[in-house]
DNA sequence: CCGAAGCGCGTTACACTATAACATTGTGGA
DNA sequence: TCCACAATGTTATAGTGTAACGCGCTTCGG
């Protein structure tokens, strides 16, 4: 019957359709196409590239283009769904934006960029965010948002 | 005369001289080409792009290409005279790596970005980078260095 | 019913950022 | 002299991201 395009694994599908919700209870739609590059996107166990995701999309929907896939991570990436790992160029799902409570989180996120495995880990530590905050208002800065991108090795590939 | 390209104020000249002093006591030679792109980089009051900055040298060298740029800015950025702005793929001269004394800071830094200005300021706050290392221990990461770009609205602009 | 407005997406073309690969020049040591 | 190395020149290409225009669809007031 193949409704729209691919069908991910059931746990993907269920924070699709966790997503799926938020959206609309914001007044927005998860088309079928944003969904099926945010299931792209959650199904890498890696951060992957725009590039990357326009191959993939390009088997279900052939006349895909650079601009088809920028869009879906633009609006992808306004409501928090996916992040950009900026020194990657390369875009990630965001955990706790998709589970079933769909608590959007207050956005003072770091990610641990492992070297060895190409895996990156998307933390919250509030002592990381407060301290930004304090180092800010001692400059006289008033800061809206942070990038935070930690290198080193991952636990598992330190051994 | 026109020893090798463009001249700059006394003070990046003092700075320049600096860097070329350190680059000799690390057997490293900050050449004519490492030295005006350095140069470019300090003068410019916002963080400047690769290829600005090869349309600036192209006025003292005019065959020069991408390669050119991008060789000098991996050695200034090997040295740490330099740093790279991930959010704008850009870079910025390090303040205190052509200071008079220079002292190679310890390089947990951070990046203020005025989005209203254009501005970049670094900042080396202890408790950003002591924050970050307890964060990544807790864990189990192994780090050896952190990008912190902070956005927002700097001091002057905000009024 | 009609037309305007807005959204989502297709499509083309292009701009911007970065690197690979090989050639050339100059310098200093075996 | 010959070699090795550093630095740069030179050409070509890879990778990342947007602008601009058009089309089909829905919605909503007239
Ligand atoms: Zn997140
Ligand atoms: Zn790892
Ligand atoms: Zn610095
Ligand atoms: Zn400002």
């Amino acid at each position: 019957m193949t409704t729209s395009g691919l069908t991910f694994s059931p746990e993907i599908e269920a924070r699709l359709d966790a997503a799926a919700r938020l959206c609309s209870q914001q007044g927005a739609t998860l088309t079928p196409l944003r969904r099926e590059v945010l299931g792209l996107v959650l199904a890498s166990d890696q951060p992957i590239g725009a590039y990357a995701l326009l191959d993939h999309l390009r088997r279900s929907r052939a006349t895909a283009a650079p601009p088809t896939v920028y869009r879906a991570l633009e609006f992808l990436l306004e409501r928090g769904f996916v992040h950009k790992v900026e020194r990657l160029n390369a875009f990630i799902g965001c955990p706790s934006a998709t589970d079933h409570a769909g608590h959007d989180h207050p956005h003072a996120v770091q990610f641990l960029i492992c070297t060895c495995c190409g895996r990156v880990t998307e933390t919250e530590d509030e002592g990381i965010a407060s301290a930004i905050a304090r180092a800010a208002e001692r400059a006289g800065f008033r800061h809206t948002r942070a990038t935070v991108e930690i290198e080193g090795v991952c636990r598992a590939c330190a051994g």
